[in-house]
RNA sequence: GGAGAGGUGGCCGAGUGGUCGAAGGCGUCCGCCUGCUAAGCGGAUGUGGGGUCUAAAGCCUCACCCAGGGUUCGAAUCCCUGCCUCUCCGCCA
């Protein structure tokens, strides 16, 4: 959510920002006028109140004298009346303002570049070589369906389209990949290249609305949600709710900051606009793995640890050995919340083309305000609101597809990367079963 | 799921209709004091909005004692609903 202040004070800067955005339709003039009609309204209101707090007041003294207070009783009702009147009118008004404000996504940072889709993101670094294949690589689902550990047909039967079962090999190594990568977070495996380690969390995989709002993704995104009614929860797009949310309505100190936090979970997404795309394979699951990172930072160095964020993801990639690209996204690919996106796109040999495997975020206090997560500066005085940023550090099922895809030999097996080795017993290689009999 | 108890400031905890944004304690901060430290003494210390002011400070004011409704001239206090916590019983991975 914006600040309705700043929007008033510099209402051309927010609506030129919102329009690199492709948000041309933003009714500006209706909100400013609501607001400005709402304050107006509101100090009428504070009058009103002080007056009945008055006159309260004065009937509790005349009373204990034993005097008649009836007139000023019989006034205070006509107050009281026209407060009710007034709150009415202010609640439908507080409740439309709000309402607008929570559809305006948030501004583009300007170092982001400015242009209408992904097209004009621009590349930032590239690391690794693609390999050259002496022989025609195979997409992943053709790989793990042969090796016997990856099968969409089983997972059709159990849950329809846009589910997986891995099983064998399959199972686990997608449980050592969330172990590899949690730890390299965590730092148990190496020393923080700066500040603190990642605090490891646990959290729930189902929350309140509250939580989707605070983060963002709802009221605008409802529709992309696996929702429970029945028990008002909602499974988690990505663990970037529930950790964000941790410390909602809370003040913190500046001290403690940055907080950051490193999650693995299971995430949830309807994919209702995605019909069509990324049919096949584990690209675009209703259900994957996700170790996400997660920061509550200071707002004067936020950027600063967008770099840093965005550096822990790319050190798995980096470690697993495979090809990937940073990409700066352009205003108009930007996220509802982000200010500023890095996505991290590992290559997929099968396709020949780079794929989106982690994007690292600086949500600045867009967050932050909804869920009011805030901090006491050191030299004392008001709380202030932090900067959110996450990122995942990275996505486990394109992880697997990705090494499948990048490690496969001709005979059908795949080379696993060195560092996942210990997770897996010593095992070296994916192999194709025997034959049976 | 059934029965009961309860949710008050950073923390503990008093407060059952008016003078309560809230006693007292702890913590924190600022002074004072004692070779240092501890102790002691004095003071300050919630959040968000509006106003006053050149600005800061100060002052005035509105809201907030889990959340939302209600009763009343007046609610932390009474009533209803929801959420949460605790105890006992039942069920259960």
């Amino acid at each position: 959510m914006l600040d309705i202040r700043r929007i008033l004070s510099d209402t051309d800067v927010f609506r030129k920002a919102l329009m690199d955005r492709n948000q041309k339709n933003i009714p500006f003039e209706a909100i400013l006028n609501d607001e400005r009609a709402l304050s107006a309204l509101r100090k009428n209101w504070e009058g009103l109140r002080e007056k009945r707090n008055r006159l309260a007041e004065d009937i509790g003294k005349k009373k204990r004298l034993g005097e008649d207070s009836s007139s000023l009783m019989e006034e205070s009702r006509l107050v009281n009346a026209e407060i009710s009147r007034i709150e009415q009118d202010l609640s439908k008004m507080e409740a439309g303002v709000r309402e607008q404000l929570l559809l305006i996504p948030n501004i583009p940072h300007p170092s982001v570049p400015v242009g209408p889709d992904e097209h004009s993101n621009k590349e930032v670094h590239r690391s690794g070589v693609p390999r050259t294949f002496s022989f025609e690589p195979l997409p992943h689902w053709d790989i793990g369906t042969r090796l016997g550990i990856l099968d969409f047909d089983r997972a059709a039967v159990l849950s329809g389209s846009r589910f997986s079962v891995l099983s064998g090999d399959g199972a686990r190594l997608e449980r050592a990949l969330v172990a590899f990568m949690m730890d390299e977070h965590a730092g148990f495996q190496k020393k923080r290249r700066s500040g603190k380690p990642y605090t490891e969390v646990s959290i729930p995989f189902l929350v309140r609305p509250e939580m989707m709002e605070g983060t963002g993704q709802f009221p605008k995104f409802r529709e992309e949600s696996f929702l429970i009614p029945d028990d008002n929860l909602v499974l988690i797009p990505t663990a970037e709710v529930p950790v964000t949310n941790l410390n909602r309505d809370s003040i913190l100190d500046e001290a403690d900051l940055p907080v950051k936090y490193v999650a693995s979970s299971t995430c949830f997404r309807r994919e209702a606009g995605a019909a069509g795309k990324d049919t096949r394979g584990l690209i675009r699951q209703h259900q994957f793995l996700k170790v996400e990172l997660v920061w509550l930072t200071r707002p004067e160095s936020s950027y600063e640890d967008l770099e840093e964020l965005t550096g822990d993801a790319e050190a798995v990639l980096e470690k697993l050995g495979l090809p990937y690209r940073r990409i700066v996204l352009c205003t108009g690919d930007l996220g509802f919340s982000s200010a500023k996106t890095y996505d991290l796109e590992v290559w997929m040999p099968s396709q020949g083309v780079y794929r989106e495997i982690s994007s690292c975020s600086n949500f600045e206090d867009f967050q932050a305000r909804r869920a009011a997560i805030r901090y006491r500066p050191k030299e004392g005085g008001k709380p202030r609101l932090v900067h959110t940023m996450n990122g995942s550090g990275v996505a486990v099922g394109r992880t697997i597809a990705a090494i499948l895809e990048n490690f496969q030999e001709e005979d059908g097996s795949v080379l696993l990367p060195e560092p996942l080795r210990a997770y897996m017993g010593g095992q070296e290689r994916l192999s194709p079963p025997k034959k049976q009999r």
